[in-house]
DNA sequence: GAAATAGAAG
DNA sequence: CTTCTATTTC
């Protein structure tokens, strides 16, 4: 049976709906997780989705900033919202569903950006950042017994030297920092995840999901980051049928400087 | 020979480039005056009109409010920017130009609004306002002899009965207030002008311009106001053959909340 | 309601 | 470069 998973930094969902239209009608995919929403949940264009046929609606959003939401054809039967660092953001959702008779949790993060300065000593956010890493170690893939597991969304950390267009100039920006690259693969291990997008598509090839909005002309430049994430629990890996970064979306009217990555399986 | 003028406050020149290039496509006016130009001098989008075949433009901006600019497909042989109340604002442009043979001096005014109390005695922006009308006093239809004069823009005031959705309801109101009127029609007379939009509409009519943004449905409450105006010298008032008030341009996308203006001349 | 400004954040 | 939050202005 196929299921489709699609994860997506909209930076503003009300702004971008007809963005979000376009993604789900020539995609369709089941899932749909949102990050930087941007919009008070009781602002959320809940009637939008329904007419789209998402009629299944998680929301976990605050006013301005941050904000995630994951929208689904298949009904939820289990919603948490964790407050990771205990600062209060809107970061994290974790739904739970049935998709073919299989159960399945998804995780939607939205990982702190870190600032600019790659000093935890003296920039607060670059902390904030390590340490939600840190805290999302505990997250396992393996925590519900005979539930697969997914974990999606923008982790802002391009972890590998083909993740971002010059290694050698972004070893020290926030984003592809050692510490906080190898922060991320440590709650990758810790959580028995598996990084869905590599296993798809080689370590030697270059694969980006964000391309700045300071850069004119983002293709010509291609001055990217790997910035968007898809981990699965071990089960799915097999069941993986492909990874599809949707860069022609960078290029939509007013994009997003992040662009929708979706998973496709062949599941049981 | 046909001539055409149009003025329009149009809330952000930069913003709203596509309606004002609707309105020279529509009408292809010789003349265009705009208010609230929201424009520095250096970020003026010259090249858009000299596009549009008005190669000759003279502007008045500053950063952020107010601001004049007058388009035209003649050339200016005179260019003038008086400083009323010697605040600095950018709210007067004189422009003269020969079209047939016949010499035009065109002023662009952009009157203070005048805040909400209408009490000069408290509020130093109605003052302001009433002092800049005052010194309209001085500005002649005849200051140039052999030499038609033409007075357009934004006055903010509307001052008569029928230039209001209600007489009754706006009398405490600015831009109604007898002070405010009598000191217009006071500078209409001593200026020697006439009221061209009257001379043509007349006084028992209800006569618009202008429709608040705050109320959803402007058509449907029609709670207008007369607050833009075109006056000129007497020997023009004869050859006056129409004047226009865009309403439909209220409906536009992302309109302003006044509308275009046009008076046609057929002059000798 | 819809422009502008500024600063914060990405 | 683009989004938010505010404040100010009309």
């Amino acid at each position: 049976m196929p299921f489709t998973i699609a994860t997506w930094n909209i930076n503003s969902v009300r702004l971008r709906m007809p963005l979000v239209q376009r993604l789900l009608e020539e995609r369709k995919p089941d899932i749909l997780c949102l990050q930087e929403t941007k919009c008070p949940n009781d602002q959320f264009p809940e009637k939008a989705f329904k007419a789209l046929g998402y009629e299944h609606i998680a929301i976990h959003g605050q006013k301005g900033y941050h904000g995630v939401a994951t929208v689904s054809k298949q009904p939820f039967d289990d919603i948490v919202r964790q407050d990771f660092c205990q600062i209060g953001d809107a970061r994290h959702l974790s739904t739970r569903l049935s998709i073919g008779g299989r159960r399945l949790r998804v995780h939607n993060f939205y990982v702190p950006a870190g600032g600019d300065e790659p000093n935890p000593e003296v920039n607060v956010k670059f902390k904030h950042k390590l340490d939600f890493i840190e805290e999302m170690r505990l997250i396992s893939a393996e925590a519900e017994p005979g539930v697969s597991s997914l974990l999606v969304g923008d982790l802002n950390i391009a972890p590998f030297e083909t993740d971002v267009w010059s290694h050698k100039q972004l070893l020290k920006v926030v984003s592809h920092t050692p510490i906080e690259c190898e922060g991320l693969l440590r709650a990758q291990a810790d959580g028995r995840w598996t990084d869905l997008m590599r296993h798809h598509v080689p370590m030697d090839e270059q694969l980006f999901t964000w391309w700045s909005y300071r850069s004119k002309d983002w293709a010509a430049s291609n001055r990217g980051r790997r910035l968007d994430h898809i981990w699965g629990s071990q089960d799915l890996a097999p069941a993986l049928t492909a990874i599809d970064v949707m860069s022609a979306a960078r290029s939509w009217e007013r994009p997003s400087d992040h662009v929708p990555v979706l998973a496709s399986f062949d599941i049981a």
